[in-house]
DNA sequence: GTGAAAGCGCTAACAG
DNA sequence: CTGTTAGCGCTTTCAC
C-alpha cells in the first residue's frame, strides 16, 4: 500500500504534482494520464495525508460541534442525539468530518475555547444550546472562525444562526389551552438564560396577552428542562391551583405529572398538562402528552448546511432560518 | 497575536527549537528562559498549529468514535448520549479530541472506512455497537489503527474491547423472575447479530437451564431494541400466554407494555414485564419498570481510557474489562 | 499538460 | 542548555 504521493507518482510514471492534480480534480491533466493515476491510487488504496494537506491549504474539512451543556440535560434529552444525527448526515454527504466537544461544567472554559478555536484544526464550528451569556459567544465573534449558532443569540445578531420558532410553537400551544377554556394556565419555564427557555416563555405570555388574561407570577416557575426540575417546579405551583400547565420540555412535563399524581390530582381530569419537544417519552407517558413537535434532526441538517455554505461561499449572505413547529394533541389536555 | 513558533521565538529572543521544547515540556531548558517563553506565548495567545505538528509527530491527539448504527436506535436510545458523555469526559481530561463518525445505512461502507481509517487524522478508534458481522471489524484487524471495541466480538478475540457483563445481567434478572414463581417466562431479544442481543439472550437461557425449565421457542421473539419492535414482538408472543416477559431493552419493554394493554392484560397483575438498561423512561413507565442497570457513562470512560492507554503504552498488555450490572426492582414485576 | 522547486509550521537529530 | 538544519507529505507557483 502506497503511503505518499511520491510513491503513487513513481508507480504511475508521472510526477508528484500530476498526482496531486488528479486527486484534486483539476482539469489540466490528459484523460489518459488521469485514468492511469486513478488506477494506481485505487490499486494501492492510497489516501492523502490530511495533516500534510491541511498544512498547506489551511483547510481541514473538519467542523466542530460545541455543546456547552450541563450533564443532566445531555443525559435525558434526545434532542442532542437527533441534532447530532442531522449534522452527521450532512457531514457525511458533503465530505466533512465532525469533531465533538462537550463543554463540561468543571473545566477551564478559557483553555477549552482556545484549544478548540485556535488549534487550527477546525474549519468552522456549530455551537448548540449555548447559554445566552456564555463567554464563548463574544470570543467567537472576535475570532475569525466561521460559526453558526444553533439557537440564536439576540445580543449578538451578527453571528449567523439557525433556530426553531419557539415563540410561535409555545404561543400556539398556550392558545390551544386557552381555547379549551383554561384561564389559570401555569408554565414551567426552561432556564431564562437560554434563548429556548426565554422564547417559549415569551410565546406563553403572548398567548395570554392576546386572550387578555392577566399575567400572574404565581403561575410561573422555572426549571432547567430536566424531569426532576419539572417535579419540583410543579410542587411550587400547586398552591396557585392552575387548571392547565405548559412545561417547556417533555421531560419537565413528566416530572410535573408525577408531582400532580403525588398531590392526588388526575391528568387531565383535574389539570391539563402539555409539554414541548415531542420527545420519545411524550407518547409513552400516561396519559400520552400533548406537546409541540420540532425536528431536531432537521435543525441539525440545516445547521450543518448553513455552516458549510458559509465556509465554501463566504461572500454569499446567509439566509437565517427558523424552522416551524406543529402541535401534537394527545390525551393529557382536555376542555375545562 | 503570534501565529507561529518563529514569531514567538523572535519575541522571546530565542530560537524556534527552544520554544518547541518549552511547549513540549522538555526538561532541558533553563528555568529563566522557560519562563520568558511562556510569558510571550500567553501574551500572544499562541497555539501551535495541529496540522504542522501532526505532520512530523504522526500523532493527532484525535480519537474517533465510530457508531455503525441504524437511525432508529440512535434516536430513541439514551445509551449513546451517555456513552459519548463518558468518552468526551476522558478525552477532555487527557487532552484528546473526539471525532464522531455515524455510519449511516445508505452510504458506501468501503469508502467510509477508508476515509476514516486511512486519512491519518485519527490516532485510534473506538467502535461502538457494531454488528458482529460488520465488515469494519476484519478491516480494523488488518489495519494498523489501534482500536477498542465497545462490546466484544467473539469472532475477533484479538481486538481489545470493553464491555458490560450482559450475560450475568440477563441471567440475574431472569432468575429473579423465576424466583417470583414464573415458569412461562418469555423474552423479546435484541438483534442476534449483535453481541448485546446475543448475550442477553444467553443469560436468559442460562437462567432457564439452571432452574430446569425447558426452553420453548414459542416464548421467544426478536426485536431490534426499539419500542416499536417491542410492541410487535409482544403481539406475536401473546398466544403463548407468558406470565412474565423479559425484554432486552427498556424501549422494547415500553412497546411490550403497550401491546399488553391493548390486549387487555394488566401489568403486573396478569403479566410481569422487565427490561434492560435502566434508561430514563424506565422509571416513568406505568408501572415503573423492573430492569437491569448498567452505566453507559462508565463504559464510555473505560473505553476511552483503555484506548488512550493503548496509544500511550502500546507494549503494556491491556486488561479487558467487563463492567458489572445491578438489578433494579420496581413495580412491573410481581410474585405469580 | 507536466515537472521542478519552494514552502506550509512544526519536531528532532545533531552540533556546539 | 541552545541553535542550526533537515525533513514530515502535500499544494502551488513557475518554467517549459
Amino acid at each position: 500500500m502506497a503511503q505518499t504521493l511520491e510513491e503513487v507518482a513513481k508507480l504511475a510514471g508521472v510526477s508528484r504534482s500530476t498526482v496531486s492534480r488528479v486527486i484534486n480534480d483539476q482539469p489540466s491533466v490528459r484523460d489518459e494520464v488521469r485514468e492511469r493515476v486513478w488506477r494506481v491510487i485505487r490499486a494501492q488504496n492510497y489516501q492523502p495525508h490530511q495533516a500534510a494537506r491541511a498544512l498547506v491549504t489551511r483547510r481541514t474539512n473538519v467542523i466542530g460541534l460545541i455543546i456547552p451543556e450541563t450533564v443532566a440535560r445531555l443525559f435525558t434529552d434526545p434532542f442532542f442525539a437527533q441534532l447530532i444525527q442531522g449534522i452527521a448526515e450532512v457531514c457525511n454527504q458533503r465530505g466533512y468530518y465532525l469533531m465533538l466537544s462537550l463543554m463540561m461544567a468543571r473545566m477551564d472554559r478559557d483553555a477549552f475555547y482556545r484549544r478548540i478555536l485556535h488549534s487550527g484544526q477546525l474549519d468552522g464550528v456549530l455551537v448548540a444550546s449555548a447559554p445566552l451569556d456564555d463567554p464563548l459567544i463574544p470570543r467567537l465573534e472576535e475570532s475569525v472562525c466561521p460559526c453558526v449558532l444553533v439557537g440564536r443569540n439576540p445580543d449578538h445578531p451578527n453571528i449567523p444562526w439557525v433556530d426553531v420558532d419557539n415563540v410561535t410553537g409555545a404561543r400556539n400551544l398556550t392558545e390551544y389551552l386557552i381555547g379549551l377554556g383554561h384561564r389559570r394556565v401555569a408554565t414551567i419555564t426552561g432556564p431564562l438564560n437560554t434563548i429556548v427557555g426565554r422564547e417559549r416563555f415569551e410565546g406563553y405570555r403572548q398567548a395570554l396577552a392576546q386572550a387578555e388574561i392577566a399575567y400572574d407570577d404565581a403561575l410561573v416557575a422555572a426549571g432547567d428542562f430536566t424531569e426532576d426540575s419539572g417535579f419540583r417546579a410543579m410542587e411550587r405551583l400547586l398552591h396557585a391551583r392552575p387548571t392547565a400547565v405548559f412545561a417547556a420540555s417533555d421531560a419537565m412535563s413528566a416530572g410535573a405529572m408525577q408531582a400532580l399524581a403525588q398531590a392526588g390530582l388526575r391528568v387531565p381530569a383535574d389539570v391539563s398538562v402539555a409539554g414541548y419537544d415531542d420527545a420519545p417519552i411524550a407518547s409513552l407517558l400516561d396519559p400520552p402528552l400533548t406537546t409541540v413537535r420540532q425536528s431536531a434532526v432537521e435543525l441539525g441538517k440545516v445547521a450543518a448546511e448553513t455552516l458549510i455554505r458559509l465556509l465554501e461561499n463566504p461572500d454569499v449572505p446567509m439566509p437565517l432560518q427558523k424552522l416551524s413547529t406543529s402541535l401534537v394533541i394527545r390525551d393529557s389536555t382536555r376542555q375545562l
